[in-house]
RNA sequence: GCGCCCAUAGCUCAGCUGGAUAGAGCAGCAGCCUUCUAAGCUGCGGGUCGCAGGUUCGAAUCCUGCUGGGCGCGCCA
């Protein structure tokens, strides 16, 4: 945004000292007060092919510009090789205007258009509830489908899921033990590794109130694929259910049976056989992914005549990729970081381009209660299910809390902290801003006063209003950017950032009450920021209340 | 044994794809409300960027090797 008031006279000084073509003009913020507003390392990145010290490079690139430039108040060189502008508060004044006329769609960008993207997220098969670790993928998933979509990509949400496995069958198994129990039938043995949780027993009880004539009349086989048909059921409500209170609703439920029905896994192995990548050992079949670059090749299918869940997946992969998805984005935990380069070289035999698949593999998260790490199990008694958490510290700080790290690192969920509704919890603080700013515009609203976004602004000169222009200025290139490297984690510090610029002008800069001009325009700044926090607090999924 | 991830202030973490004196928040200390929300603002202290080499004008960032922690390595998903 900045950058583009000095861009046009970088590029011709460029050329007038003979740099070569493709050198790349970056920019970057200086952090430290005193070089400026912006900068670039182009005389560093330049010094290499011109053997010649940077800062004289520098030097030469300066003395090459025009001698003023609208809108640059100062251009120096300093440090190794550091072109520094300072602009005008004019400067910045149109920068502002510029915001204000992306209305409600600010921060939001184009660079997608034209483009379709696939996000693939949660994927729990419907075994039971969420639990508290999976709130993680959610978020990351879903902040990620908004961050394509703020960018103006065309997002399909999809939930991938399996209703026929063996995890499925014990669930099966372990509600229609539970049912045969209720109803005085109790010679089924309960599975040695069936699922325990009290849900169990609830559907059971469910089945045994509403279904009891159907179910008199069914064989043991018919009974367990019935149990199991009303546990997917079941189950998918309560998931679904959990999603919603976070705000998250997917477009597709892609069941992995169906490529199955469709013939798609049949073909798929058909297709890596033409091409000489399966045989048959120990009355397996095999991929040959040692042709394909993997250290090891690996079951397909198993002698029982069952695939193993890597055929189905590279069926399921090339099935996105054939229904023409420009981008595949798949979100997993890191214990599925083995099965990754197994599906994309299958994948990549079959003749696509894996370069269209990106994989996010966040980490796992460990829950602190007061300095003793929570210990939870699914199939236990002790489980801690998202409904748990949510209930404990609110869907916002759920939402939030999942995607203010980095995605590859650890993350330590403290569960005191986000708890606490004060000053400590980082939701709030955002939050905060937001409704300081609403309050304001409360006030001015009774005193008959509205932002305008064609009022004058050259009264905003002040060090505070020039900051929170700038930090301004970052929020599409921070949405574009957190898209594009996939870290969502960039927009909870950018707005952690403009939360403080706009407290520090707060603070600083009296809005009502002012000379009629003065109010105008700070006015008509506050409510830019709020329209920034707003939208970025809603690609986090995080509600942006208007009192608190 | 092998693969991937991580290691930065007392704690939790950023660090914009190699740049300036490595930054926030919390915790600690000291200030700021007769005026728009003090859930806020300002200031201070706090570092061998795990260790050792290498690459170059320049490394927390890239390469190699260690150390320590996490997740995997199945005819489970």
């Amino acid at each position: 945004m900045l950058h583009t008031i000095v861009d046009s006279f970088l590029r011709d000084a460029l050329q007038r000292i003979n740099a070569p073509a493709d050198v790349v003009l970056a920019f970057e913020y200086p952090r430290q007060e005193g070089f400026g507003h912006l900068s670039t390392t182009v005389a560093m990145a330049l010094a290499r092919s011109l053997r010649q010290n940077p800062r004289a490079i520098a030097q030469s690139i300066v003395d090459a510009l025009p001698p003023s430039i609208e809108g640059v108040e100062s251009v120096s060189v300093a440090g190794a090789g550091f072109i520094n502008f300072t602009f005008t508060p004019s400067a910045f004044q149109s920068v502002m205007r510029t915001l204000q006329s992306r209305g409600d769609e600010l921060g939001s960008s184009t660079i997608g258009r034209g483009t379709s993207v696939n996000v693939e997220y949660v994927s729990a098969n419907p075994t039971g509830f969420l639990h508290a670790g999976h709130g993680r993928n959610c978020a990351v998933g879903d902040t990620l489908a908004n961050l394509y979509r703020w960018c103006g990509y065309d997002v399909t949400r999809e939930y991938y899921f399996n209703n026929a496995g063996n995890q499925m069958n014990k669930l099966g198994e372990s509600i229609m033990v539970r049912l045969l129990q209720r109803l005085g039938q109790g010679d089924a043995v309960f599975p040695e590794d069936g699922y325990h949780g009290e849900y169990i027993s609830t559907i059971a009880d469910q089945i045994a109130q509403t279904q009891r004539d159907v179910v008199d009349t069914m064989t043991r086989d018919e009974l367990h694929a019935f149990c199991r048909k009303q546990g997917e059921l079941w189950c998918f409500d309560a998931i679904r259910a959990t999603l919603k209170t976070l705000g998250i609703s997917h477009d597709v439920f892609f069941n992995e049976d169906s490529l199955y029905t469709d013939g798609k896994v049949e073909a798929t192995v058909a297709a890596l056989r033409s091409l000489g990548l399966v045989y048959e050992h120990e009355g397996a079949t095999w991929l040959a992914l040692t042709k394909l670059g993997q250290p090891q090749d690996k079951v397909i299918i198993k002698s029982s005549g069952e695939p193993t869940y890597r055929l189905p997946d590279i069926a399921y992969h090339r099935d996105k990729l054939e229904r023409g998805f420009d981008v595949i984005v798949d979100i997993f935990g890191a214990d599925h970081i083995a099965t990754i380069p197994d599906v994309l070289a299958g994948v990549q035999a079959l003749g696509f381009d894996t370069s269209r698949v990106r994989v996010v593999i966040h980490q796992m998260v460990t829950f602190l209660e007061n300095g003793e790490i929570v210990k939870f199990s699914k199939r236990s008694g002790t489980s801690f299910t998202l409904d748990d958490l949510i209930d404990e510290v609110g869907a916002d700080v759920v939402r939030f809390f999942f995607v203010m790290r980095a995605v590859g690192t650890h993350l330590e969920f403290d569960l005191a902290l986000a708890k606490e509704e004060g000053d400590r919890n980082p939701v709030f603080y955002l939050q905060y801003a937001h409704a300081r700013i609403c309050s304001i515009l409360r006030r001015a609203a009774e005193k008959g006063l509205r932002p305008a976004i064609d009022t004058n602004l050259d009264v905003l000169t002040h060090r505070a209003e020039i900051d929170l222009i700038l930090a301004l200025s970052r929020f599409q290139e921070t949405v574009e950017r957190a898209c594009g490297n996939l870290e969502p984690h960039t927009l909870c510090d950018y707005l952690r950032d403009l939360a403080g610029y706009y407290h520090a002008f707060y603070h600083d800069c009296r809005i009502l009450g002012e000379a009629v001009e003065v109010e105008q325009a700070r006015l008509a700044l506050a409510d830019l920021t709020r329209v920034a926090m707003k939208n970025g607090l809603t690609i986090l999924g995080v509600s942006a209340p208007e009192q608190m």
